[in-house]
DNA sequence: GCCAACGTTGGC
DNA sequence: GCCAACGTTGGC
């Protein structure tokens, strides 16, 4: 018999990092191979890490205004939405006046690296893909920074992703 | 560097 | 509540 699961069904999402800024790479250079998703400051983003992102979740790291734009690797949610710090750090780049400790308005979770895919899925290559038509990523317009990804969008992506070249 | 699309702010 | 102006994102 398999583990009985949580309450909850395990989840699948997306993030964006500019790799000139916090590369996957970078990721898995880390003590515990592990960070806080700080910095995010749109409110469907913050929803979604405060109230969707459980732990044990699976992450695709993707890389924006980069060459190539591309899915580069996995992560793991290692801590579900606490309050940004670094919002109410005034010292910091990402502070905002508008939060406070008492009542944050800004939330991040921990992310773990796991796994740097056998090469780069690139956005080019998303397009092109059958059963992706309505993936947050290749929605027009898209911009959001942290966004689900559905069980069947992962497994494509994934297989490709670590397929032996 | 350009610019389309989006989100936020603030005047009214 | 409307909407113009502005700032940001992010692909190209």
């Amino acid at each position: 018999m398999p583990k009985l699961s949580p309450s909850s069904a395990k989840r699948h999402w997306l993030v964006k990092s500019e790799p000139d800024v916090f590369s996957f790479d970078a990721l898995m250079s880390r003590p515990g191979r592990t960070t806080h998703w700080d910095g995010v400051r749109n409110y469907q983003a913050r929803n979604t890490m405060r109230d969707d992102m459980k732990k044990g979740d699976l992450v695709f790291f993707y890389h924006s205004s980069a060459d190539p734009t591309a899915i580069v690797g996995t992560a793991v949610v290692v801590r579900a939405g606490y309050p940004d710090h670094t919002a109410i750090d005034p010292e910091d780049s990402h502070f905002d006046p508008k939060s406070r400790k008492e009542a944050p308005t800004w939330y991040m979770v921990d992310l773990k690296g796991i796994e740097k895919f056998v090469r780069p899925v690139t956005l080019a290559e998303l397009k092109g893909l059958h059963g992706l038509e309505k993936m947050t990523l290749l929605q027009k317009g898209s911009r959001l920074s942290v966004q689900p990804v559905s069980p069947s969008e992962w497994e494509i992506i994934y297989a490709l992703g670590m397929a032996k070249a």
